[in-house]
DNA sequence: TACAATCCTGACCAACCGGTCAGTTTTTGG
DNA sequence: CCAAAAACTGACCGGTTGGTCAGGATTGTA
């Protein structure tokens, strides 16, 4: 995994207190910020070397120099996106009240998604590829994940807090609900007549989604 | 529809009306089944006209015959996507019962998304990208036909038939949750621990999206 | 300072891809 | 049967792109 530091400044040699592995690490947040934005637009056969180094500011050459393939580049962006995938469901355990945690769980799908669009973007375009590079990640880690998210939904079910609902494919339609607004973007906006999505609109569509997720599943009280 | 015309070349004005074009239909056709499944699997940069021209069984100058350039061809694609896309709003009326109506549509869009998979993923990268080619379609006629639907669920809405609902937005989470299961495949049978997605897999998903769609937004009777 | 490791870059190349074209074969209408 | 239109094709081309490389600049350390 490679590690994220979502945020990244160009600053180019100025005031820089020690470097040893800084011109390193800031190369290549750069050149990761740079990559995601256009891998998220033009996809990986759309994208160019010559176009992510243009927005990170460097020459081609050096791209090269700090992830030799235009692949490895791409992984590297796709490893940073899983990391923010998998977070979040913390508060999805046994103990908690159905109606706030799924309702929480929502919530932060969406600022997520709202935050980080053009990662939403990267990883939905590796997922209709048919997930060539993450597929085994999937397979493993968030199927571990979401079996053990699953039994926690289950249990509520079998305690009666909930309509009994196959937790997986609630999962399904949490993430697809929330990952439309930025994936397709384009038809929402469209279809809003709005230029672009506001805030505001974000947070109506929140909060309807948890209402309707929360009393279709019969989950009662909180929310 | 977009610009439909996919010839590359008119046909003489003067020629007869009755001109037998039954071997050009049937190679569009045969091209176009080609073009949908590469354009599915590889977007569109990163499908090649060499590689439609071999699903075709044609020499790729054929291809060029028929399409002019790989952007019409893929316009042609779009195209047919869109007329499946625009279908199934018909019983969205306000004399119709909510229950009945909306039910009956996600089951609608869920079967259209397991025939249509790959058109599904053609529709869906085009919108990741930006909608260059369909952005004006939608703001037109997709925007058009769903402020037409909206009115009608308001109406169901202001009768009390069912909860004070955003029509938009929920449009967008029943499109979104059922365009997932073909969009987000490899991630669905992950998850579900699955090679593919059964028929049986599917029904199941498409009852509970519509329980928990039709008691979320809190219509009555019918479902 | 000296020297090695790391960082950086312009110039270049081979492969690939969309598209063209001149010429051939097949189909159609009379 | 015969032109003419339509359908078809192999060979080719210019532009783009990922990737290389030799050598120069900068930085860290003994």
């Amino acid at each position: 995994m490679i590690e994220s530091s979502a945020r990244a400044k160009p600053l180019p040699a100025a005031a820089a207190p020690r470097r040893k592995e800084h011109i390193r690490n800031a190369a290549e947040a750069d050149i990761l910020v740079a990559a995601e934005a256009v891998f998220a637009r033009a996809g990986f056969s759309g994208a160019t070397m010559a176009e992510i180094a243009e927005k990170a500011g460097l020459p081609k050459a050096n791209l090269h120099y700090y992830f030799r393939t235009k692949a490895a580049l791409y992984r590297a962006v796709l490893d940073h996106t899983l990391t923010l995938w998998l977070a979040e469901t913390d508060g999805i355990r046994r103990d908690a009240d159905p109606a706030v945690a799924l309702g929480d769980y929502i919530r932060a799908k969406m600022r997520l998604t709202a935050a980080h669009p053009d990662a939403s973007r990267v990883f939905a375009n590796e997922m209709l590829h048919g997930a060539p590079q993450i597929g085994a990640y999937l397979r493993r880690e968030l199927k571990a994940l979401i079996d053990e998210k699953s039994k926690v939904i289950e249990y509520w079910v079998a305690s009666g807090q909930m309509d009994r609902i196959d937790a997986r494919h609630l999962f399904f339609t949490i993430w697809a609900s929330t990952q439309t607004y930025a994936d397709f973007q384009p038809q929402v906006c469209a279809v809003l007549g709005k230029a672009k999505l506001s805030r505001a609109e974000l947070d109506r569509a929140t909060e309807q989604l948890v209402r309707m997720v929360l009393k279709g599943c019969g989950v009662r009280g909180g929310g």
